[in-house]
DNA sequence: ATTTTTGCAAATGATTTGCATTCAT
DNA sequence: ATGAATGCAAATCATTTGCAAAAAT
């Protein structure tokens, strides 16, 4: 990949905080260049293509750590996998429970009425909406 | 429990189609008798208080059953643990991060505005609400 | 008799952990 | 040198699976 996006990315991390390392750095080139949605699996190969020695448990502790920072967030979505979203703008999502395909919603196109008061003791996380389809039977 | 409860879950399973076992019974018993959050393992314990022969596989085989027959919901709001809901109202909810906790939000409360219009061969399944809120640290 | 339901124990698969090594300061 | 980051393999833990025994029809 171009020094440009390897700069960006890098400069990306320091302003959140995180000290650069080579697979830091190209986790961020797989998650934060454009917004995707992948499993830690998906991630570890994709990384591993540029960068094979790198171990799972890396991932694992990176993506944690993007995730602290808030560059990625982690959507409970599917039972058997984690998904790293790294849309980082207000948004919802819709799911295919057949196909396992996400796509995301505009916090614009959608919105949420009613929530609820919270004493001053609690404090709000996020709003997750997830819109669950079923594409026709195969 | 009194007899009264029996037959009324019986009635119910059989009203959706599914053959009564003692098992089966049971853990309508835990599950339905009221709108209860709870995962596997904590229905698990409570159906073996009572039925101490009930295997893991029998819950794990009889919520699934109960899900397709729309008793109870599967709730996808912690990546760690299902959890199994048996309000079978419309309704949200909210989570607290730090507890586990979750609360019922029911849909007069709370209201979704703007879902996708969904092409003719997706048809809609569900859509769900988590509020996650965290309480103040301890 | 045949099909359904169950229990048990083993398998699976995502995530985490312990620890020794390597890297950065 | 010291603390942080990494890799590796083993551990963990919820859920699933295969199969044989028990129950229901």
């Amino acid at each position: 990949m171009d020094r440009l996006t390897t700069r960006a990315m890098a400069e990306r991390l320091r302003e959140a905080g995180i000290p650069v390392t080579l697979q830091r750095l190209e986790i961020a080139r797989v998650m934060l260049q454009q917004p995707v949605h992948l499993s830690a699996d998906q991630i570890l190969s994709a990384v591993r293509a540029t960068v094979p020695e790198t171990s799972r448990a890396t991932v694992y502790n990176t993506l944690k750590l993007f995730r602290e920072k808030k560059l990625v967030r982690e959507l409970i979505v599917d039972p058997d996998r984690v998904v790293f979203d790294s849309n980082t703008d207000p948004h919802y999502h819709l799911y295919d429970v057949n196909t396992g395909e996400l796509t995301d919603v505009s916090a614009d196109e959608l919105r949420v009425i009613g929530v609820p008061q919270l004493p001053p003791d609690i404090e709000l996380e996020e709003v997750d909406v997830i819109i669950r389809v079923r594409g026709k039977r195969t």
